[in-house]
DNA sequence: TGGAAAATGCCAAGAATTCGCAATAAGGAT
DNA sequence: ATCCTTATTGCGAATTCTTGGCATTTTCCA
């Protein structure tokens, strides 16, 4: 597994903002940087104490600020999980979600562990709807292994 | 097209709420029916609003409890739309989401008007995943008609 | 039809999110 | 490398959104 030196990821975090036109800092290539992984999806609290417990300071309301601003550009998800409560998304590869009705988890499946089924349908949505699609997400609903076998 | 008598009407959502084991109360049924709408994904604050608008006097409150009701029963799906905004819908037809990156903008567009992409990919990701899925919804993220044009 | 259990809705309480603003940091220009 | 303009941060207050307590009303089945 090749290493990765900081001075790269922080380039790469520094180039993925300046293609959406914001600047690099800390607080926002540490959100990213936070959001950059698999099944992790927390509250703004929990992402504000996650951060803080790795020793870095931040302000609560930084972390609302750039949550709406890189929401906006597009670098992070926005969601409710079954249970109502609103988290975000930043992992950057291609996924989709399986939510839990019973217990509310959220955890993803990568897309490329599944057949190409999304892109064929983006041009019929965009020639039906009049839109224009960059991006499809799927949520899929039910149940996970666990609460599954309690029913 | 056939006439509906109200009757008829509240008897089906008397069976859709019994189904789920929920009682059918005249505030359940006017929160389904206003819902049950292509196109209508109101905020609780405009369905409350909407609500007393035709002249059904109802509680913010019983607004709120409902809602959340009526979303772990599976009645009504929560999401967020592009903006950050909590909104509900009821649309009983099985249907995906356009969502507008520039204006918020959400539109219905209707499963039977798409080829059958998602039913295939559930036994998949059942098989991949281990967990038990029962439906899928996909958000399609991008411009729409009046926001492509000013680019 | 009686009555236990569930639901409503008012208002207060509590959370979540945003705002105002002074201080700081970023990054293009010099 | 340093300056200077403008964006960003982060604190605490203000606001908005959502939930809780509880007396009253409804539901529905025995």
């Amino acid at each position: 597994m090749p290493r990765i030196r900081n001075k790269d990821r922080a380039s790469a975090y520094r180039e993925r903002l300046r293609n959406v036109g914001l600047r690099h800092t800390l607080p926002r290539e540490r959100i990213l940087s936070f959001l950059d992984r698999k099944n992790v999806h927390p509250t703004p609290e929990e992402l504000y104490q996650g951060l803080r417990k790795k020793g870095y300071a931040i302000g609560l309301s930084t972390v609302y600020l750039n949550l709406q601003v890189l929401r906006d550009v597009g670098l992070i998800y926005e969601f409710k999980d079954p249970k109502g409560v609103t988290r975000y998304d930043g992992y950057s590869k291609p996924h989709h979600h399986l939510a839990c009705r019973s217990c509310g988890r959220v955890e993803d499946v990568l897309a490329s562990e599944l057949p190409e089924f999304l892109e064929p349908v983006i041009p019929e949505v965009e020639a039906k709807s009049n839109w224009e699609v960059d991006s499809a997400r799927v949520t899929f609903l039910g149940y996970c292994p666990r609460c599954k076998r309690s029913r």
